[in-house]
DNA sequence: TTGAAAATGAAAATCATTATCATTTTGTGA
DNA sequence: TCACAAAATGATAATGATTTTCATTTTCAA
């Protein structure tokens, strides 16, 4: 009943970069930048390169099996993303995120799009404070 | 009781570039980068230095003066603070523009820092699609 | 087995941002 | 006005993440 049937997504094949990034991302569980997944799986003693890094977490992105967020300093970070759109709540200090439901904006973009004639309409949203621990 | 007083806020003095950099983001009113307003000040004839409006941007945004933001490519990006912010909607394909009211999105933010503990909050969200003309 | 397409990674190129450092400007006290 | 120290400036080099290039290796279907 409540399997999402994605049968007739095009999605790209998935090679084995892709999934040695995604078990990394399994495993570690939080947001990882390109170079930390790229040491990580270094000092695991995979020979991957830093490209094919990069190259893998694109394609990730593009097929919304992981995040891209960013850091403060603008460096790219990435997580493996659940189910279902969401936005998120991070810590400017800590990095620490809460994902969140964001209803209300699905419905102010979709109304804003419709008021000036925009179509296949997506959006980011992301909010950023100090949270309660710092 | 509890306002903490500006008063004796060591605030730096504040210096022609300084000056330069706040009168050009008001008058262009958005966001830019430092790139750009350094283009835009050269353009407009002043020899000023990418080098004197980062250190010029990295202060305002010190002294609470402007806002800092990301581009969703990492760039950094600065509006005056306290400018009645909006969003974007921008067409994928022509790359055109219109800058639209985001009280929902306000609302939004704020209820959800709060519901998290949150502190400091600020957000960022634009929408994106096709346009009518395209 | 074979040839084409996909994947890979080393090295070079980009690009924003920061650090250096020598020079210029500014403000202040004599 | 003069001298001088502190602040400001900007050209240039350095950094660091990300992308591009391109030659080589793998994969895979015919």
């Amino acid at each position: 009943m409540n399997t999402p049937m994605k049968m007739n997504t095009p999605m790209r094949t998935m090679n084995k970069s892709d999934l040695k990034l995604i078990a990394v991302l399994e495993r570690t569980g939080g947001f990882a930048s390109a170079q930390e997944l790229h040491q990580i799986l270094r000092r695991e003693g995979d020979g991957i390169g830093l490209t094919t890094v990069y190259r893998a977490l694109q394609s990730l992105v593009d097929d919304k099996i992981v995040d891209l967020l960013r850091r403060e300093d603008g460096e790219a970070i990435y997580r493996l993303c659940g189910d279902g759109h969401h936005h998120h709540l991070m810590c400017k200090s800590c990095g620490d995120t809460v994902e969140i439901e964001g209803g209300a904006i699905e419905k102010w973009a979709n109304t804003m799009a419709e008021e000036f004639g925009f179509r296949e309409v997506g959006h980011t949203a992301e909010i950023f404070g100090i949270c309660s621990k710092c």
